[in-house]
DNA sequence: ATGAAAGCGCTAACAC
DNA sequence: GTGTTAGCGCTTTCAT
């Protein structure tokens, strides 16, 4: 019934020889005779032999399989991060160990020791905070590791951790400027987490933005509230509430714009008419006829891909490669969410 | 620099025992004296021991690790579907491998292989046809795999496959039969593959429906285009160019309703009030004010965590256990897209 | 061009 | 209670 697999050893005894030959036929080594490998290959062949990866990364010390740490799968970022990264590793013959962590710290390190565990050759995590406590043995065990999507912005950390972002910064600058060249001087910003780079530089460039304008920061204007659409509606329904509410919101992510349209709509208003939003992400919902959410492009399955390529120079060429700190541009996409002037832009 | 780590044999030689001593210890075993107990446990805390899974897992001949096959990650049908089985595996204290094999029959064999020669315990795969080459030999080696989403429905094999998925013929039977309480006689269907059980059922289901209310079947209103939103589009300009096209469309999936959806706006068409839109799956995106899709529910979280559970089942139990086939509930989540009638349906 | 021997880190059967 | 021995399947010197 439930049969032995074959293994080299068998291959060997049918052929004449030992598993030392047919481990160096597979691996397509030299210095095999050619018939020997004609015939060592025949058997196999006619074995249906499988190589046992387990064994095989017992011995090399390593596994050919990445670790994807990932808040959430379901969140729709994610999900065409995930088969960037998937395929990419895929064509590269690596294989993917997924685990969503959530917002829970401790869940993290211990899935980042897990993997470890488990031997994975290196990981790609989208969760990274500054102050995460793993961070700093992973550098100095030289271990690959990269950071995509949130990334390490302190020093002297971050000059040492391999990261494949977008230009957040920039993204929410050009999101709230769009805003202003359009009339509006009053605009609520829902934020993620601060804690996170994303919410910190999409923020930062936002009040820029504001700045380079000469519009004042109302400080009330601007909400905290983690990458989550339930509290981003909760956010939206206090900023409406206001006894001189904003009249264009930016949020920092599509599927907190997406909350917050529908408490907008709810409100009664309509968008763009009484409110303009902008969001941040282009996910493929925000695509949608009488959705049409102005917003900022990621481009998400690149990013993936480029996590895994910078993951891979690391495990395959180890130090000699210097550290590759990857910033891919965003750009707005304007869509009707923010309604639009009909000379263009109001301002220049 | 790349310090190596450390192993039972380090904690061994400090405390003075042998590496089997230390190995029962660290398993929980019993038969060791406290004091030995308490003494290893305190040295590898210090020395801060990680089990090497990969050499256990050559010794047990189990990797604690479930294959997750896909078509496709970024389809918004499956986030969800993989977020339920990697919550449920991660309980269980599992790890899952995810591969996405696309429509490609060959890479879906590759990756069976491939996940196997990988050793993990066991595979489920959202991607099965009944033809496919693979099921035989791992019915015959009793391989721990389940079908999910798309299962198997062709006797002997049938009967011999775990499988969890939802009530696809009646969730087709109730969308179409919904639209024909509202008054149509002319509904499009919009279908997803006839080689998948998922398409087969839907199908069959909505027939059925037309059937039992004695409306003839037009074949030209059956399209038949894969679960593929630009394939729907396709079908969607197809059927609304018809010299006499439908007055209702059901697409057997929301990604697909939402590519018709592009479609019957872009020709000038409203929805509800020209043509009544019904989808199947009920993702988030279909419940956006605005979408408002009227959609069949399916319980999706649930159906990935129930594949875990059943191929969990499997793997620990063997033989034991009889072969489950879980078929879990589909309903009609009715919103804006079918429009409704004044005094409810307008037939009963 | 092939083989012998050792060992990756761990666990399991069996002694004592 | 603890140790001895063996071995999972593979690769890797080092001989010959």
């Amino acid at each position: 019934m439930t049969r032995r697999r074959v293994t080299i050893k068998d291959i060997a005894k049918i052929a004449q020889v030992t598993p030392t030959t047919v481990s160096m036929v597979l691996n397509n080594r030299p210095r095999v005779s050619a018939e020997t490998r004609r015939n060592i290959l025949r058997i196999a062949h006619e074995l249906n032999y499988q190589p046992d990866f387990i064994a095989r990364s017992l011995r090399q010390k390593q596994t050919r399989t990445l670790g994807l740490i990932m808040k959430n799968i379901a969140d729709p970022f994610y999900p065409e991060l995930a088969y960037g990264i998937s395929q990419t590793a895929t064509e590269r013959g690596y294989n993917v160990i997924l685990c969503n962590v959530g917002d829970d710290q401790l869940a993290k390190n211990r899935t980042i020791n897990l993997m470890r565990s488990r031997g994975v050759d290196g990981i790609i995590s989208t969760t990274v905070l500054n102050d995460d406590p793993y961070l700093e043995q992973l550098v100095e065990e030289s271990f690959p590791f990269v950071a995509t999507v949130r990334v390490v912005t302190k020093s002297p950390l971050a000059e040492k951790i391999d990261s494949v972002s977008v230009d957040n910064w920039s993204g929410g600058y050009r999101a709230v400027d769009h805003l202003y060249k359009l009339g509006h001087d009053r605009i609520g910003i829902v934020a993620g987490s601060l804690l996170a780079s994303t919410g910190r530089d999409r923020t930062a460039g936002a009040r820029e933005a504001l700045l380079d304008r000469r519009i004042e920061i109302d400080p009330e204007l601007i909400v905290d509230c983690q990458f989550n659409s339930a509290l981003a509606r909760q956010a939206a329904r206090r900023l409406l509430g206001m006894s001189k509410p904003p009249t264009a919101i930016f949020a920092q992510d599509d599927n907190m714009a997406l909350g917050v349209r529908e408490e907008v709509l709810k409100s009664g208003r309509r968008i763009p008419e009484d409110l303009a939003l902008v969001g941040f992400d282009n996910i493929d919902t925000a695509g949608l006829t009488g959705i049409d959410l102005t917003t900022v492009n990621q481009r998400i399955y690149e990013m993936g891909a480029r996590s895994v390529t910078v993951l891979l120079d690391r495990i395959e060429k180890k130090t000699l490669v210097p550290v590759q700190r990857i910033i891919l541009p965003s750009e707005l996409v304007v869509r009707k969410s923010c309604g639009h002037h009909p000379r263009g832009y109001s301002r220049a």
